[in-house]
Formats: structure tokens, sequence, C-alpha cells
DNA sequence: ATGAACCTTAGAGCATACTCTCAGTCAAGA
DNA sequence: TCTTGACTGAGAGTATGCTCTAAGGTTCAT
């Protein structure tokens, strides 16, 4: 069973332009062609396209997946450098995961605001608010939004604790 | 106190030039200039830049942003549709957690698949590998990638499962 | 009063990843 | 045979978000 370009696209959820512009990059020299130059894509190839699609998903720069590809194609003398780009870019994407966990407190933090503030008609109803009658991760946030404009004598004393 | 640019720049984790590109993007309309048209940043400042800086960590555009941006300066009246945006986000965000968190499926899959190559000597070590003998994660992605290449017969029988 | 080190705006340039158009080829059906 | 439709590569165009340069202005220490 063979499969087109527009096939492949549906299947790994990209379009077809998409799919063209990997092979372009180089990211698809392992798919085989019909006599009219036709990509004619097999089922074993899906494991290397779905590889491709996930290392997209997860970030992956064009230039570091044709690096890869490179690899991959040169044989089992390069395990361990594939093996490092990946467990690379899983301590990228974790970090990222962090990153939107954290910008989601803040957004939790603007959720409670707002929902207060609708209650109130105003969002004046905070200007008051003692920080101890606010929810703890609203204390967070305002911990943290506080600490940015701390000055240097708060930060050596900060610095001998520890981050 | 008064903070310029650069401070600012510093404190929020971004560089100055990105700084001035948000105000020519019309995002800092409310921060204040002196006689010479500098901005002066003040302390009061910090809790709209500390907002701008976390909406653009969790993936909103400049567009997006100015339109929150025009929310807040017209004041109470627009505390709902505010609301909104943020709660939008927040979907959005959660979405982009789930998405990652597929591709650490992935990149896990490929992990163990490399470490027994390197082990083996050989990525042909799992060829003749039963299904069984692998780990339930990497069972989980074979069959992902086994359902890439499920032809319409197979999809009619699933659809009356539901996903 | 001169140079350094900031600030300002306008606008050009750049990187990334598509996205689309174009001109041409080929196979199959009316 | 001729039309339809899907393929091809080359290359242009688009969207986003910076990133930098240029030209000019102010403040401040020597």
């Amino acid at each position: 069973m063979y499969y087109t370009v527009s096939e492949v696209a549906k299947r790994l959820g990209l379009s077809p332009y998409t799919i063209r512009y990997y092979g372009k990059e180089g990211l698809l020299d392992f798919v085989e062609r019909d006599q009219n130059g036709n990509r004619i894509f097999k089922e074993a190839d899906f494991e290397r396209l779905f590889i491709i699609a996930s290392l997209k998903r997860a970030g992956m720069s064009i230039r570091q997946m044709r690096e890869f590809t490179r690899l991959c194609d040169e044989g089992d003398s390069t395990i361990a450098q594939r093996l490092k780009i990946i467990l690379d870019q899983k301590n990228t994407v974790e970090e990222q995961i962090t990153d939107l966990q954290d910008a989601l407190d803040v957004l939790r933090y603007k959720t409670w605001l707002y929902e207060t503030a609708l209650e109130a008609g105003t969002t004046a109803v905070h200007e008051h608010m003692p920080l101890e009658e606010m929810p703890p991760h609203i204390q967070k946030v305002k911990e943290r939004i506080r600490r940015l404009t701390d000055d240097m004598e708060g930060r050596y004393k900060k610095a001998a604790e520890g981050t």
C-alpha cells in the first residue's frame, strides 16, 4: 500500500505544502520515488514521519531535524549522538512545560482579580485589600511582582540564602 | 523611584529593543514620559509590565496583547471582556501543555529505543522483538504510529466505539 | 566643553516556518 | 483525444517577533 503527499499530510495533521517543504529541507530523503519522480510513502515510512511530526510539536527547528535525519541515515554508528539530541530536546520540552505552568499561575491570578472585580463592579476593589485576605496563590504572584522592583540592598540578603 | 527602559528590560528578562518594540506596538501607552520624551517607569507600572511579559510567555500575540491593553485602559466597563481573554488564553496554554506532554511521550519512546539499541550496538535489535516484551509506554506510542496507517474500514469500527 | 553613556524615533534587516503560485508532467475516465 | 486532478520543483510572498542601525538629543563627569 502506497500513500501520496496529500494522504500523508492528512494523516499527520499537516498541509501538503508543509510536507513538500520538509522534503525540500532534506527531511524526507528516505522516501522513494516512482518513475515520474512522485514520492511514494510506504507503511514503514510512517514511523519516521511520525517522529518528524513529533519533534516539530516538541519545538525542534528544521535545522535540528535535518541534523537528526542525517544521523538516522548514517546508521548504527550515530546512535549515541541521536540519543543525545533526543535527551536535549526532552530537557527543552520539560523547560517549556515549566514555563507554561508559570504563565498559567499568572493567568489564574488575573482570573481571580477579574472575577472579584466583576462582582464588585470595579478593579479598585483590591486597592486596599490586605494581602492576607487574598488566596495563597494570589499572594505568591503578588510576591513575584514585588520582587521585580526590589533594589540591590535586598538582593545581597537574598543571595546569602540561595535561590 | 523611576526606572529606564534598560533597567525594566533587565528586570523582566527582555531586551531594551523588545521593550521599545512593545511601546511602538501600543502596549506601553500607560507609561509616562519626562520633559525630554524619555519613558519613566514607576513601581506601580511593574504590575502591568509583568502581566504583559507573562502573556507573552503564555504565547499571546502582540495583536491580542494590544487588544487586552486597550481594554485595560478603558476602565471598569471592560472587566468581563478582559476576563474572557484571560480564560481563553488559559485554555490555550492548557492545550499547549497537553501537546508538549504528548511530544514528551514520543521523546521517552525514542530514548528507550536508542538506549536499548546502544546496548545492543544496532537499532535492528527491535526488529523482531514482540510488542509484549516492550515497556507499556513504548507499546502505547507504537500503537499511535500503527493507527496512522489504519485504513477506512478500520475507522468505521473505531468511530462506533468513540475516541 | 568635550566625550561617554544613556535616551528617542523611524525604518531597515533578519530568522523561521510556512504558504502559495506557477509552469510543467503524467494517468485515468468520458 | 481531451479534460480533470494530483503530482513535481522553483521561487515568490506572508506573518511574526524581534533586532539592529542611524541620526539626533540630554545629562554628567572630567
